[in-house]
DNA sequence: ATGGTCCATATTGCATTCAATTCTTTCGGG
DNA sequence: CCCGAAAGAATTGAATGCAATATGGACCAT
């Protein structure tokens, strides 16, 4: 008889099943496919560009198997666009198409904000209000980057304050479609519109004290929409600047 | 020489790569993913039930390579969850994840509204009425099935009547995953509901007859807000009628 | 009888392989 | 000198193969 002690107690098998606030995927799969998604995000690819196959696999050190599947995946998010026979190219936006991203990212924060009056808790609120004075701050020093940042932390606050995993993990996949492009420099000409959206920013923290969903809805709606507005035409200049470099 | 008539401009020659609106994949992995999606949505495997691999291969007369990748983008969808080294199981939506995708679809409709509020033509708003009287033939009548289809093709109007491709594709997303819970019971004890429902209906076309943006907005997810408590309520119902079949 | 261990089977994950299509280069003609 | 065609190289899409892990059942000990 061999009474086989089972391991010892320390390496107790732990409960990957009963997960369902976030599924993991500890998988090769999931791992390459998070990679890669960063990869593009990050803009190592120009827009465009040929996703090429054999190299990512190397530069991964695995088959082409696990990366096809991933570029799947990514196709289907939106990232890349998959010709037949023809590979991946990494889905440059029209103008179009990064309008209706900024929509319905409007929506999704709208409905963020919404559901956030519903649930979020005082201490929520009051970080939110600390990350917005600290955005002022950077406002009146002009700090881009620093406002951008903090920024895109109290978006997401709101989104997270809504208790929805489901909206969460959707507007992340957005946001990622829209990262890509690179909005950051908006408000070099455009001095006036930090303003207003400095406005729009102390009507949401107001909507959000006195959690008026519908109007924290509407305000985010419009908020977004500027946003828009702002990042198509300084899309629109850029395009008019480098179709003809030397304007007569 | 043979004059190569550009043959007739009816069959002008479609050019299916500018085509940014819904990119079409007429390759075999883009099949099998819409065949394979189908068949989960529609309910040919059971909740938490195992998806086998090979006997759908056999199935679709294919290999288990393209299936596989097929199984990933669903995943990525949500509609199935992927287990390491355990294959893949069709994806059962906890009550808290069922409540979570009626808020976001409720979030996807009431943006959808304001939208197209924006872009609807009276052409359209003309079609939408007369759904509308039609859906109210059914109510009358009580007859759920006919109600629910004009119910259904009544919101994809609307969301159509957005102009964004983007969120027609989203919208279309979600409501497969939703499609697989039969809520079409929904009214069988709740007439009143179904009274709520109609009324709300009204609300609905008035709102988009005078293009009142942010009312037809905040009216659509509240609808839809209803639609999530009598859905889960009904879920309820059954799950407890099924846990004790017999009270005492 | 019950609980646990061990082994055989089945299934999964990934790598490799092969056919088919596309891209590139080169050659010939105008 | 430029353009077009054709062959070769490279890349993609899908099938197959192999190692690793999970599943199911028989067997043994308590």
């Amino acid at each position: 008889m061999k009474p086989v002690i089972p391991s010892d107690p320390t390496s107790v098998p732990v409960q990957t099943e009963a997960v369902d606030a976030g599924r993991e995927e500890p998988s090769l799969h999931g791992e390459i496919l998070a990679r890669l998604r960063d990869y593009i995000v990050e803009g190592n690819i120009p827009d465009g560009g040929r996703v090429p196959e054999r190299q990512l696999c190397s530069m991964f050190g695995i088959s082409r198997t696990p990366l096809r599947e991933a570029l799947k995946v990514l196709a289907s998010e939106g990232l890349v666009d998959l010709l037949p026979n023809r590979g991946a190219r990494v889905r440059q936006l029209s103008e179009r198409e990064l309008g209706e991203l900024f929509d319905v990212m409007g929506g999704l924060e709208s409905l963020a904000g919404r559901l956030a009056c519903e649930n979020i808790t005082d201490e929520e609120i009051a970080e939110i209000e600390r990350l917005h004075y600290e955005m002022y701050g950077f406002y009146l020093h002009r700090d881009m980057h620093g406002y951008f940042r903090i920024n895109q932390l109290i978006h997401q606050k709101i989104v997270e304050a809504s208790r929805n995993a489901t909206l969460l993990a959707t507007y992340g996949n957005f946001a990622g479609r829209i990262r890509r492009i690179r909005y950051s420099a908006n408000f070099a000409r455009k001095r006036e519109r930090w303003g207003e959206a400095m406005r729009e920013h102390e009507m949401i923290l107001e909507a959000l004290r006195r959690r008026a969903g519908s109007e924290l809805s509407d305000i985010l709606f419009h908020h977004l929409r500027n946003k828009r507005t702002a990042a198509i035409e300084h899309l629109s200049e850029a395009d008019a600047a480098l179709s003809s470099p030397v304007p007569a």
